[in-house]
DNA sequence: TCAAAACAGGTTGTCTGACAACCCGTTTTC
DNA sequence: GAAAACGGGTTGTCAGACAACCTGTTTTGA
């Protein structure tokens, strides 16, 4: 049992005060209570109305405003930013209580992961598409062996292809992005059902689509790696949903 | 001037010590001085070692464990989480000083953007489209006065254009990373040169690339958009690369 | 003997109070 | 009448204390 740290890991972690006076505030001023420009309560005045120290409300403010959601001036106060001015792109895993949120998490990815291919169908270098291709024979490997035998194996591997793919697109954005919105999926679905839908994901129609991003990669084929890729994580999200135990 | 709120905001904002305490430490995260499951020094040492309180170096972790780089846990410590847990995916204004990491980040946009004006072409609804038809005709408008005369007005209706398309998309996702990107975009390249650049977007040419994206929002046509937005962002893209002030 | 309970030291989480740095509107000074 | 000093208010930082908790060790009890 490898993976039972990821499987079992701690579940309701200890209530930190800082973290629940950021997320009150927030809720404030995604409720309109606090419109963009307004200036937030004083850290003395915060304190006392939710009742805890002023390091605590300060540790709030600072994830606010490290988020970009407010902007605190010594001297003066702190105030709510423009809503255009968020510096940073979070995806809160109490996100994942409804089916339609999974189902958006997995548009974005898809489209997301099309444009790293296509950039990596075209900036990879030839020992990346040698590293892709090693992996893929890993991969297919896997496969053969059935869900029984290699489940574990076989998802770790395709996790590990796209991964470096998206990695051959030699743009750190990119990758960073693709990291994110994947461990993001993987953390929350993991448990719940993943593993069961990953043993619909084998046989040799399913390695097909993934040759296909292969194939293209190998050409260099902008368009083709983009389509494919795009195809592949759109069928998948299909076969996903379809699946009965998505609910 | 409208936007000197814009042009001219605070470049050299006061260091805020847990600001520079949590770059270090990530730094050292970073360079491999503290790997993944190490555990970090205990605040008080940390304290000691950078020569600041104890809250600050508590608010540089918790602005750490905020994004998922290190987790701590009372009685034990902070440790290093594996490289795949990192739940923030932000941009650092210092990233903007290498010309390539610019383009980088406008690859970025140009297959999100894509991915989102491809989706909200099966997903508007007749009245978001109503809307981006209404600000289209603005910008239209602005684009005949010319530069001299409505550049502002101009840039602006562009992006309250694509970001009515990208929200139209319906998926709050998408709206977040495309409105993240922009905002950055934005601020770390308006008063260096984007203005002078946005000049040159101006013409029956440019206006044609938009309206090819209207023209598949309108027919639904999800390839046709996907396609339309690609091509327009490249060609921007390549049109800013192009321009001497570039630098 | 050995398992359970108590203990001890160390670490994070929170609280409290204080002072420095700074902003802003008012008052005083020249 | 303008510049300088003042005073209250706010954020930023510091210092110390204690609570909550974890871990390994020691003691206890059968």
């Amino acid at each position: 049992m490898p993976d039972s740290s990821q499987l079992f890991d701690r579940i309701d972690r200890p209530r930190r005060l800082p973290d629940e006076v950021a997320v009150s505030i927030m809720g404030a001023i995604e409720g309109g209570q606090l419109a963009p420009g307004d200036r937030l309560p004083t850290e003395a005045e915060l304190a006392k109305r939710f009742g805890v120290a002023r390091t605590v409300v300060r540790e709030a403010i600072s994830l606010l405003r490290y988020d970009g959601i407010v902007d605190s001036r010594r001297g003066v106060g702190a105030f709510v930013t423009e809503a255009s001015q968020r510096s940073a792109f979070r995806i809160s895993p109490a996100c994942f209580e409804k089916r339609k949120q999974i189902v958006q998490l997995l548009q974005l990815r898809t489209g997301v992961q099309a444009g790293a291919s296509a950039l990596a169908a075209s900036t990879r270098t030839p020992d990346q598409m040698a590293q892709i291709d090693e992996i893929f024979q890993q991969m297919a490997a896997a496969d053969a062996r059935g869900p029984a035998e290699a489940l574990e194996e076989r998802v770790d591997s395709e996790l590990l292809l796209y991964r470096h793919i998206t990695e051959a697109s030699n743009n750190p954005y990119y990758a960073e992005v693709v990291a994110m919105i994947e461990t993001n999926i993987q953390n929350n679905l993991r448990s719940a059902f993943l593993k069961n839908a990953a043993a619909s994901e084998f046989g040799p129609e399913i390695m097909q689509e993934h040759r296909a991003v292969l194939d293209a990669l190998h050409a260099q084929d902008v368009e083709a790696a983009r389509t494919a890729t795009r195809t592949r994580f759109e069928r998948a999200a299909t076969r996903l949903a379809e699946r009965a135990d998505f609910a």
